[in-house]
Parts: structure tokens; sequence; C-alpha cells
DNA sequence: GAATGATTGTTCAAATTCGAACGACCGGCT
DNA sequence: AGCCGGTCGTTCGAATTTGAACAATCATTC
């Protein structure tokens, strides 16, 4: 049964779970960080993904394509991280227009002490609904959406927490 | 190779690509909706899952559990549909509190006009990124975190647009 | 080496989000 | 009837997000 774009009952029931699903996992980190850590989850995201790069630092640019963000935005969340101590911004060496982000000490402390709580989150929200078989189809099924919508190994680069 | 909380990169790769995919294709819904029918997705959310009940109305507090936004958030997007004459608000009848929320023939009009645009885009994006078999087990797996997160039917009910 | 078009990061206003506080009302109980 | 904990929807302020505009710098071309 397809109504006028040819999209099925079926269909379009799991875009609206998968929307849904997204949606809830999002408040559920989103309240736990805040809860546990004080952070927001892309200011998580940012240090996150800062721990990840070489020396802890990014530029602006690059960060904000990896954490799917608007570059406005970054600007924001980094002033915020940078009053809270976290993140500290200092001229780039090779391109005199950029600014590259770096994590203070404070900064890899901060996220060495909220990663675990927020990965068991993960953990039992996320992989522990899901049976070895499920999680494995879920995997190749958001590989092949993240390739079609043009999402770089770089975006999606599992991240690891340096300790 | 495990971090801190027992989860694998390989586990973690795939949450990232789940949060990365969620965003991209809300970020696309998002523009489409604004450009073709001047929508956002949020009021798109309201006017499909109004005309999804009978006679087109629902209370709010019915209308913001199902579409998963804050009761605040429900007010003032429901008011915004109401000033572009999308929407119209009445007192409940059986609960002097209440408010219900209709789908005004303007209403019905830009749904009917903007859905299959929509549902197109949906189609293209989401469903057709994938093989019929990865799709069936991408909506085994979005149905079983959906089922541990709570996410009730009602939330998930597949939106027809009647015509 | 000057000109030109693109890129970098910030700032601004406007729109949106959330939670807390609030007044109004419900329903059960006495 | 009167009380009382709970629910309904709105409003408020604070935080956040977005895109457009901007000055500064880059890099390519002439």
């Amino acid at each position: 049964m397809t109504d006028g774009a040819g999209l099925s009952d079926r269909e379009l029931r799991t875009w609206r779970t998968f929307l849904g699903v997204a949606t809830v996992l999002n408040q559920q980190v989103e309240q736990q960080l805040k809860d546990t850590a004080g952070l927001s989850h892309p200011q998580y995201e940012v240090l996150a993904r800062l721990s990840n790069a070489p020396d802890g630092e990014l530029r602006m640019t690059e960060l904000a394509g990896i954490a799917l963000t608007s570059k406005s935005g970054l600007s924001y969340q980094v002033a915020q991280l940078e009053k809270a101590g976290l993140v500290q911004r200092r001229p780039c060496a090779t391109d005199e227009r950029g600014i590259v982000a770096v994590l203070t000490e404070a900064g890899w402390a901060k996220l060495r002490e909220s990663a675990p709580n927020h990965l068991a989150l993960v953990r039992s929200a996320f992989v522990e609904s899901l049976s070895a078989n499920e999680f494995a189809a879920l995997t190749a099924a958001v590989d092949a959406l993240g390739t079609h919508l043009g999402l770089t190994g770089e975006t999606v680069t599992a991240l690891r927490v340096q300790s």
C-alpha cells in the first residue's frame, strides 16, 4: 500500500521510528552529559573530536566539518568551552586567518572523567538493545546511508579517549 | 579492541555513523521543507500528525507527546502555524483546561501540496540508499531500539496523507 | 607583484529550544 | 461544598542555532 510518492506504510513507519529513536537517544545523551559533566552534547562532541586529533588540536573549519555543525555554531561552542577552560584558541602557524582549537589539560581531564559514563549510556541504550546480528545489520545499513549521504570517513571515525 | 567502558571501535563507529546519518537527513529534510513549502520540520510534523488524527484535531498534550517535542516547544510552533492560518486552536469541549489544535482547510491544502516532495526526498535519501534486505534489517533494528526506548506505537504510526 | 575570487573565522539579528514558574482546572475524597 | 495533589497549556528568561554580512587573508592568474 503506497501513497502518492510511492512510499509504503512500512517504509514510512521505519522512517518515523528512525527519527524517533535518534531524537530520544539524543535527548538521553544530552541529559546525562548535562547532569554528570555539565556539558552539552555538541560540547562533548568538540572535546571528543579534538582528543582524537594529533596533539589534541584542530582548525576551526575542520572541526566544524567533522562535528556536523555550522561555522557560527562552532564559534559559539568553542567560546563556551574556552570560558570553561577546557579548550584554548591560538593562531594557526601556517595560515594567518586560521585559528586552532587545542584541548587544555583541564579539557583532557574533563573528557577522561566524562567519557566512561557517556559510553556506558551509549552501550546500554544503543548497543545492548540489539542482538549481535541486529547490530551488525544496523551497522551495514547506516554505513550504506552514510556513504550515500556523503559522510566522510573522518566524520565517522571512532573516537578513542586517550589516557 | 575496547576502551574503558567496554565499547568496541566498531560499536563506537556505528554509533557515530548513526548520529551523523540522522543529523544529515534532518538537515536535508529541513532544507527542502523550508525551500519548497516554507515549513520547518517540526511544523511539518505537527501538520502531519494532525492530518493523521480523526477530524484532523488533537489535544495539545497528545500532540506534544507524539511529536516528541516539549510542551512549550509545541505551544510555540502551533502559534506559528496559527499565524500562518494552517492550524486553528479551539477550546476542548470535555475539558475546560484543554485546547485542541485543528487543521484548517489551508492546513490540509499545504500538507497535500508539500507531502509529495517531502516523501520523495525521504524515499531517495533514505529508502533507496538501501537494498531490500538492508532496509528490512534496519527496520528490525530501529523497531527493537524504539521498543527499548519506550517509543509507543502512537509515536511511530505511519502517517497517511489523506486527499 | 597587483588584481581577483575564494576561504577563514567572527559577529549580528532573528528564530527556535528548553525548563521553571504560573494560573486555571480536573478528579477523588471527605 | 471544600480541599488537594495532579494535569493542562502558556509564558518567561536564558541558552543555543542558523544564515547573512563582514574584514582579513590566501592563492591563482595576469
